[in-house]
DNA sequence: ATTAAAAATTAAGCAAACTTAAATTAATAA
DNA sequence: TTATTAATTTAAGTTTGCTTAATTTTTAAT
């Protein structure tokens, strides 16, 4: 197994190029991970050493087989963890993603499976994003979209969140915004994009940056 | 709180202090560790101006409170990872040392006090170490000798086994040897130092070795 | 008390993972 | 097309944590 480090670099070049189209930048990475884009050209040279990723030069960067696979490795462990914390041991939605992004790099595969198992294979983790089983596979993903391309009126089911600032799953929290649960888009301002809706028959109205961390199933 | 590496020369450190009455030396530590004395010295410096330990040079290390606070947290959270591998998701006695010694260097005080609970704030790990609470507070520990100290005849309960190697562990856990239950000394051979015992109405011979790594209550 | 052996420290150097600053390549605009 | 700007890489240097080799200190033996 690779380094903490380079663990947290095939995860990110991982996800970026899941939800995005053009090409991996090193000052993406760079920006994503809090470094220098020195040292990401730096790791990059290292990595494609390690036969673990791809770098053209002032291109962009893709991962090779080996090195996706690392990757979805310690995404399978990072979102079983995540679930584990809250099923198990009661975390809550804003708690886990912290724990986990340290819990990935210090599991081994015996543990995670065994993790896996007692959470019954479960297909994923607790803000919607799915979980890599055992073999590196994803399981089908139900469409989803953003908040911010729902049409007004409508109801939608919510499906997945970003998780990555844990102020704002606590404010989901607070809101009663959580998985499966029925919204209704109320409506919407052109002025700055914010959306009204309401959850649980309240009215709250969530910023264009909030929406665009919330999806919902498209139907 | 301090690098991996810092942990594992404080722990190290601490649990020698425990065991042993003469002072902790550098290469006592090297071994353990399995580094140079080179490494041990420097790192000693670096404590040292942290202000965990205090070190009298070609004397001894002994911890400061600081440091004897950190060493104890460590311990707190190896030895309660390796009750909840065992307790909650079924690892082996011999599998979980290795698990835990990579978890106490990723786990936030929120998740193991959060494990402590979960698990009833229990007083000894699965070996029958004790288990410092969230104050750094040891239990009071029952009176414990090691088998090689054990009379001729008479009947034990084991207390604590020492679990640095999973092969050991798992032979114990062959033999049916385990925490309270009981055995009887049949035979001490002087060639060799080994004891012959019954557990469960079986009889074994263990080497003095493995002697030494077993400990039953004094009564 | 001297000397030899053992233990511990210091010296020198390496690899990993960073940094800032300089150089290079690519993109864009006149 | 050429010049300017932006993105990226390379260069040079730091810190952490390790190594082996040399030196120093302590201990043990004669
Ligand atoms: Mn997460
Ligand atoms: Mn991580
Ligand atoms: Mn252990
Ligand atoms: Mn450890």
């Amino acid at each position: 197994m690779p380094t903490i480090s380079k663990e947290n670099y095939l995860k990110t070049i991982y996800q970026r190029a899941q939800t995005s189209n053009e090409p991996v930048t090193t000052s993406y990475v760079a920006s994503k991970l809090e470094v220098s884009n020195a040292a990401t050209s730096e790791m990059a040279k290292k990595l494609s050493d390690d036969g673990l990723i791809s770098h053209e030069k002032y291109k962009g960067i893709e991962l090779t087989d080996n090195g996706r696979e690392i990757a979805l490795q310690i995404i399978r462990r990072h979102r079983l963890w995540e679930l584990f914390l809250i099923k198990v041991l009661g975390l809550s939605w804003g708690e886990v993603h912290d724990e986990a992004e340290m819990l990935e790099h210090s599991t081994s595969e015996l543990l995670i499976n065994t993790i896996d198992d007692y959470l019954g294979n479960p297909k994923f983790d607790p803000h919607g994003s799915p979980i890599p089983d055992r073999f590196g596979n994803l399981p089908v993903t139900p469409a989803i979209i953003a908040l911010t391309k729902c049409r007004t009126g409508k109801k939608y089911r919510i499906a997945k969140v970003n998780d990555k600032s844990s102020e704002l799953m606590n404010y989901f929290s607070r809101l009663g915004l959580e998985l499966e649960k029925e919204i209704v888009i109320e409506d919407r301002l052109e002025f700055d994009n914010s959306i009204t809706l309401s959850i649980d028959n309240r009215i709250h109205s969530l910023s264009e940056k909030i929406c665009e961390n919330v999806y919902v199933y498209s139907n």
